[in-house]
DNA sequence: TACGTGATCACG
DNA sequence: GTGATCACGTAA
């Protein structure tokens, strides 16, 4: 299967990235140990909305949402959890897909290990347990998601837009009126989403 | 519902 | 330098 491909990222409308990523497969090789899970939540950041860490302009953490699509943008979140963004759009356009949740799929053993846990449910059912599983940190921050340690993929099956949830984003309070933007998007009836 | 946890950011 | 804040997860 081939990785998407940076013209798949570099597109304007990241809420229709948001639900075309729902279904395809995200992938790490870090360690030498592969490990993989289908994406069945995201959400949607625009850098013009209220929701979105770069509203504000570039900073150190944020300046990579900038930058041109196809890469992670990883961050900590309340000093314990990494969060995994793809960036998308063009060089300048600070927009991205937050990674929320995921069916695990390869390497289930060792996503097991990392997470210290004992059962695949809930495994990779938010976006700060799935990092983890999948070994993902801010040492990935930047990273080309054409790269040989973290990429997407195609698995060959279509998601139709009635198989799609879309609801408001979790955790953005402080957004005002973003906050209400229908901007989350997940497959309906999985057992894998967050929460 | 409460709080751990530590980097980040907007102030001086 | 400093202090408030935070795109979560878990326990209770």
């Amino acid at each position: 299967m081939a990785k998407l491909s940076y013209s798949f990222y570099e597109r304007q409308d990241v809420v229709k990235i948001a639900r075309e990523l729902i279904g395809k497969v995200l992938v790490t090789n870090v360690n030498e140990t592969l490990t993989s899970g289908v994406i069945v939540e995201t959400e949607a950041y625009s850098g013009n909305e209220r929701g979105c860490h770069a509203y504000n302009g570039m900073t150190e953490r944020n300046k990579v949402m900038f930058d041109v699509g196809g890469r992670a943008y990883v961050y900590l979140c309340y000093g314990i959890h990494q969060m995994m963004n793809v960036v998308t759009n063009e060089k300048g356009k600070a927009d991205a897909v937050l990674i929320r949740a995921l069916k695990p799929l390869a390497g289930i053993d060792r996503m097991l290990e990392r997470a210290k846990a004992n059962s695949i449910k809930r495994l990779t059912s938010g976006p700060g347990k799935l990092t983890k599983a999948l070994g993902i940190g801010r040492e990935l921050n930047g990273q080309s998601l054409k790269g040989s340690d973290i990429w997407i993929q195609d698995q060959g099956i279509n998601i139709t837009k009635h198989q799609i949830v879309s609801s408001p984003r979790i955790g953005i309070d402080y957004a005002g009126e973003d906050a209400l933007l229908p901007w989350r998007f997940s497959l309906k009836g999985s057992e894998w989403v967050s929460k």
